[in-house]
DNA sequence: ATAAGTGCAAAGTCTTTGCAGATGT
DNA sequence: ACATCTGCAAAGACTTTGCACTTAT
């Protein structure tokens, strides 16, 4: 018993499938356009909140206040955030130690987790030397 | 040789160390406001923007989308996010696990970390049941 | 005198909402 | 028919910017 997804659903979960990064709902929108799907930034927003809520796609805002998203079970990313210049570097960590370390916590608050976001920031290289 | 800071800074500061949790530009500008200090929001965020790049002050954004200030070393907490209700609740970890195991990963990147932020997200007891 | 800081109002950015038309069962 | 989905435009929330005035050195 699967649940039906409308055409526009289908094409957004299809994009972020063949995404090993986050996305913007902005940048997702312009990506569906150019395959010529007539979508609104509207629904892409509706769509990805309703996957949000879903617990199908991952949720992280950004320092800039941008909402990034990707697929649960994609590639699994954090990032070095560079506080003068806003760079992003990717720290990728499949086998994270956050999800096994802290299960305990979550038992005990009854918590049910679906995922998390752990972001670092400082200063790059570059930044360390004005 | 320390910084000199306006009158305006010297009251967010103040502030800001008798708060034991994070704060938004808004509320911390309430609160302002309520000390009977004439300054505007713009200033508010504006300092809290400056603080930042100072390495004072930390900033997470929410899920909603708001930005979240406290002094770097004060209460340093994590949040059970539910997804569903939007209920954050407050996971203090004293001893956290991050800053210390991750040491190597910074110098190869030679990132020089002034604070992290790490959120979990999921279903909190209540939401689980519906 | 010069540079930095400030308040206010206006503008900006990202996101959400209202609503009428379209789509699907 | 009925409920859901959608695009568009308008509204909303939070934050930043422009500018003239004030403050401090």
């Amino acid at each position: 018993m699967s649940i039906k997804y409308t055409k526009n659903q289908q094409k957004v979960i299809e994009l972020l499938e063949n995404l090993d990064t986050e996305i913007t709902a902005q940048n997702l929108y312009i990506r569906l356009k150019e395959n010529h799907l007539k979508i609104g930034l509207a629904t892409v927003y509706r769509t990805l909140k309703y996957f949000h809520l879903q617990g199908i796609v991952q949720e992280r805002v950004t320092p800039q206040g941008e909402s990034l998203y990707r697929l649960i079970n994609k590639v699994h990313s954090h990032h070095l955030n560079c506080i003068n210049c806003g760079q992003s570097t990717i720290l990728i960590q499949e086998n994270c130690l956050i999800d096994h370390s802290l299960n305990k916590i979550f038992s005990d608050h009854k918590f049910k987790l679906y995922y998390h976001t752990l972001e670092f920031f400082g200063l790059c290289e570059n930044c360390q030397n004005c």
